[in-house]
DNA sequence: TATTTATGATAGTAATACTATTATTTAAAA
DNA sequence: TTTTAAATAATAGTATTACTATCATAAATA
């Protein structure tokens, strides 16, 4: 028997639910590949409709437009972490030894999971460091945020902030450390790959320096 | 005798200096003004050149696309920046107070500038705060590097940068605890009025909170 | 005064972001 | 099995965006 796991995504986000359907999957995974490799703003409905072999409507009946399409994969990997955070720290007891994981899993480039076979993550793992502010830096945030389009965000954000303060109970910032856990290490990636002189990686051994930063950063202060 | 500011912008930029022209500074005060009341990605040269009442075509003649126009105003806000800390840090001599007082800088909102009269710069930090990342987090960042249009951001890191070591020559990561003060002052700043349960900021003090934050992290992290 | 230079007015094109219509296929219900 | 409903393909069309090109005129400069 083969285990999926499976990701419980907000109906707010499509027009009909592209889990449900081969195109539907098809509009998923072209997606991903085709943000990938030309960035946000160079996809398009119809470039995606030709690369799956669909029309334009054909795309448009699930997703109203290509920003609900973006938050939609970037909520599902999001949900992804949160389960991954879950499952690889479900069997450790010290909290540091766990946010240590934790920092580790949204710091360095994931292998594809076995257990979701349909999704690749290292991609979407690419995806979210150059497209995942852009979720919410619109000035449509106010409403995207009532249609709680953010809520797989927001509770990862939390699952961190809980295994902040199993570290360190009197912290006062575990909310704001996550999320800047999380953004840290998303733009210094970028930066170290993309404009290195903004950060002090040099080329050798990249995701640990990465992972050494972000740790004595975090360890630095909760510690205090 | 009026004391006038001047920074300096790479021509790569664009076309025709919006300096040198009535036209050229209705471009990039407009320009100021529509980016930061309905967001960039509603912003477009037509509803620019309605506002201002002129054509198209005739902002056209000043910057190649609407990508150009918005990192020529925020690398005018990061030299801005840059001769502000430069300015207020000056006759501090503790490196402690000093790097405190950039991150106030960098953190909190300013006051409009009386010594650039023509930009408002409480306007040109909330474009920071909300389309600030969106300067490189294209497919096209590699080119504009190139061309050098993140100097500014970069001169504004070595400066902090150099301040943090200052604080501790031995700190390992002067460059990437700067940028990370500068995205993180931003985020936070954002999600606090957007997304506050990505953040621990109440309704009162926010700014006073944030600042707290900040310095906490920074100062917990280069004291080690 | 002649000439360059900036602007204004207008037109036009290709691509984007959609909506609508109809025919056809596929799947579910009767 | 037939009927019906639902999903898709094929096509067309619209408004807006992101430009480029042309030409006339006004202002600045030589």
């Amino acid at each position: 028997m083969k285990l999926e796991v499976q990701i419980k995504m907000n109906p707010s986000l499509y027009l009909r639910d592209p889990e449900q359907s081969e195109l539907g999957k098809n509009i998923i995974n072209y997606s991903i590949q085709l943000i990938q490799k030309n960035g946000f703003e160079a996809f398009t409905f119809k470039k995606l409709a030709e690369a799956i072999g669909t029309t334009e409507a054909g795309v448009y009946r699930y997703f109203e437009n290509k920003h609900k399409l973006l938050v939609y994969i970037l909520s599902w990997y999001w949900g992804w972490l949160q389960f991954q955070i879950h499952y690889q720290t479900n069997n450790i007891t010290d909290p540091i030894v766990k946010l240590t994981m934790v920092i580790k899993i949204l710091a360095t480039n994931v292998e594809d999971d076995i257990m979701t076979s349909h999704v690749d993550e290292s991609l979407l793992h690419q995806i979210l460091i150059v497209e995942g502010t852009k979720a919410f830096l619109t000035n449509h945030v106010d409403k995207d945020n009532k249609q709680k389009l953010f809520k797989p965000y927001k509770d990862l954000c939390n699952m961190v902030s809980d295994i902040i303060l199993e570290c360190n109970p009197t912290y006062k910032y575990p909310h704001s450390l996550s999320s800047t856990i999380i953004e840290i290490a998303h733009l210094q990636i970028f930066f170290m790959y993309n404009l290195p002189s903004l950060t002090d990686f040099n080329k050798t051994d990249k995701e640990d320096q990465i992972l050494a930063y972000l740790n004595h950063l975090v360890f630095s202060s909760i510690n205090k």
